[in-house]
DNA sequence: CAATCTCCATACTGTGTCGTATGGAAAAGC
DNA sequence: GCTTTTCCATACGACACAGTATGGAGATTG
């Protein structure tokens, strides 16, 4: 009666991913659900993540939402776990290296965020982090993520040379920048953001 | 009829500045609902200035704020301002040095961002920052403080012997990352965060 | 003292939101 | 074919919020 949100998604996605496009009856799952809300939260934050908005974006009302989840708390829950599982597969993805490369893998890694392509997958990480300003669960992710990602980098400069207390503050730097980055409003600063970029990332990760 | 918010400010902040405490009729100005307002932004975000919180926190109704300001927005353009203001003022104030003193300067910048003691002027920041993803008036204030803020900074670099572009990256990466960390949850990445700090101080100053 | 002005309370409309209750159409199971 | 289950629409209540209208108490001015 309560937990109606885990039920048989493996098999409704199974369903869908058919390629039975959304015929007369292909009924929503929450995987959709989460799918859309991730969207809004990219473009209005948390903020945005209203049952009624997100149902007419899904072409329904919120009759479907209260069936596939318990309340709104469960669809915030679902978006959260859903981003750490993504982010930490991305992570594994991005530091994933063969010995020799670690350097060059560090600088992928602060292009790959700081690239004007995944705008959005940076909306989201900020919205998510001003999320955890204001909630607990939200932080708990966070700091799961982080905590993660500040690993993985740093054994990367480890393995590119340096003592481990540097390598935690290279690993630390790494990420503060890259988000820092991304909420500075710097165009009129510089007519050449890339070298600017370029040397920011050198400073980072050079010996 | 229209902008009331305007009027007599310097009257009113007067007359309450003479130690004259909350007595029996001692009416509001645009100022302390102002001031209220970047109390609750603090903590709870833009989301939280509402009209009648804010009011409940002043002890009055909304009648009061409406006879104040023309609407919501108003507020929140007063608090946009002030802001600016204020910031531009500690800008002026953290980057005046005498020559020879710029990177002790530098690194006091730092420093004073990253102090638990001013957490709240933090909060403020991520709060304005993250309005500003939304809001385009807040996006205005806010890179013009930034541009501000990177030119200040970028004058310490230069005195301090780097070249104009280094100074520009330099500049770039002390604010992304000063605002980076306090966004970050690293609490449990190290038992030593005073040693992580420093290191990355030095490296951002450094020669 | 009367008129006016200042500052705020109260009451109201309208909208947006969460959550619930209930019914109903389509599919699945027997 | 009938029943049950699945998935969703509709209608409703309760609350929070922005903004307006109006009145009224206290101070100010003439």
């Amino acid at each position: 009666m309560e937990n109606k949100a885990v039920k048989l998604p493996a098999e409704t996605s199974r369903l869908r991913a058919t390629g039975k496009a959304a015929s007369a009856r292909t009924p929503l799952d929450p995987v959709r659900w989460v799918d859309t809300a991730i969207d809004v939260l990219a473009r209005e934050g948390v903020a945005g993540l209203r049952v009624e908005v997100l149902a007419k974006r899904c072409g329904v009302t919120k009759g479907s939402f209260y069936w596939h989840f318990k309340d709104r708390q469960a669809l915030l829950d679902a978006v959260l776990e859903r981003w750490r599982e993504g982010r930490i597969r991305d992570i594994e993805k991005t530091t994933a290296v063969q010995a020799g490369q670690e350097r060059e893998q560090l600088h992928y890694a602060i292009e790959v965020y700081g690239a004007s392509k995944n705008r959005k997958g940076m909306s989201i990480e900020l919205a998510v982090r001003d999320w955890a300003r204001h909630d607990a669960r939200a932080a708990a992710i966070v700091e799961s993520v982080d905590l993660y990602r500040l690993e993985c980098t740093r054994r990367l400069f480890v393995a590119s040379g340096m003592s481990d207390a540097e390598a935690k503050s290279r690993s630390l730097l790494l990420y503060a920048c890259v988000f820092g980055l991304s909420l500075m409003h710097y165009t009129h600063f510089d007519d050449n953001p890339g070298d600017l970029k370029q040397r920011i990332a050198e400073r980072i990760v050079a010996g």
